[in-house]
DNA sequence: AGGGCCATGTAACCTGTTACATGATTGA
DNA sequence: TCAATCATGTAACAGGTTACATGGCCCT
């Protein structure tokens, strides 16, 4: 269901197609959320069934026809209500593959352990360094929206989105701490 | 896939059955991941069909009877084959409802926001209460376990438990740091 | 010549969630 | 007496992943 909401929100920018949709996708909400192409698809159609969204053909001359989605009236309606009702709990399903293998450590073995958990290091610190600059981040976001929108449509959003890149950042480095502070553990017991 | 890796792990402390198995799984690995009794059910049975464990049922008086299920010579050896693959890189699909209305938050309001992060945070406290004797976690982890084996299987298994556990406590710590920022910001630009 | 981008989708499959069905025992 | 625990499952649905199909344009 939220993944309707959020190309229900990108929606409310700009009319867009399904595409489109994708690339704006994974510049912005993809720090929150992630979708494949053909999943947008699919709630695209299951939309406009519901009548949230209604669609239009572009026609093109150098490349394939575009079917462009319009947010509804009915469409708004249910955003801006998904929006004000905020839930009292969030149902928050663990899965970490990686966390699983540590759970079972004990049959893996310490030396082993250490070069999965410096493995481990390396993406965070990989993903710290795309992160940075977070400004950049937020002007990549606005910018993969506004080139669509004739309208400035995402003024005023800097703000929220920055708490977004903050917050990856700040559990990133926590985790790259935590790792850090289980091979010091682990290389303290080895034998 | 890995939910049936978990199960398989749990099985090489003892032979169980699926009621059994949630029962553990909720109280242990469930900081890492979550599964429900249908989805064990299910899972069983398609290791049954790949041979990678074998069943028998245990008939009682009281109470129904129990299907015991139990890890096969080549379930082990699956079991340690994927602990020991460990993968270049980890699929993580980001799904956070929570961050998706952030990102939206410029059509949320700024008072109605900071309501909402006061709610998260009280949420996140409450989770640091469970979380904050880490050492009785982990004692009810083996607990849990050790209940149904008659060896003590999850000896040497503490550390990297306390791995997990810590994990948890530091993730959500940031978290609360993280809200307390927003909210700042949030009240220092309101109208 | 070959890969990437633009563009839309379908089909099959896998995984996760919720509801339904059944029913005895135990403890508050 | 009522809820929880023990115990196993099926069915339906929702959501996510992967593979397949098609095909022209642009850049290297």
């Amino acid at each position: 269901m939220s993944l309707q909401y959020a190309l229900l929100g990108l929606l409310t920018y700009s009319p867009m197609n399904g595409y489109k949709l994708k690339k704006i996708f994974d510049k912005s909400i993809n720090y929150t959320w992630t979708a494949n192409l053909s999943q947008i698809y699919r709630e695209l159609g299951s939309l406009q069934k519901k009548g949230y969204v209604s669609s239009s053909v572009l026609e093109q001359e150098d490349r394939p026809d575009k079917k462009i989605y319009e947010i509804t009236e009915d469409g708004t309606k249910a955003f801006n209500e998904w929006l004000m009702n905020f839930p009292e709990s969030f149902p928050w399903p663990k899965r970490d593959e990686f966390m699983l293998r540590m759970f079972f450590g004990a049959s893996v073995g310490k030396e082993e352990l250490v070069k999965q958990l410096k493995k481990f290091i390396l993406e965070k610190e990989k993903f710290n360094l795309e992160m940075q600059d977070t400004e950049k981040a937020i002007l990549q976001m606005k910018k993969a929206i506004d080139e669509n929108s004739s309208l400035q449509a995402t003024d005023g959003n800097e703000l929220y989105w920055s708490f977004i890149t903050k917050r990856a950042h700040m559990s990133n480095e926590v985790l790259i701490t935590w790792a850090k502070e289980c091979i010091k553990e682990l290389e303290e017991n080895m034998d």
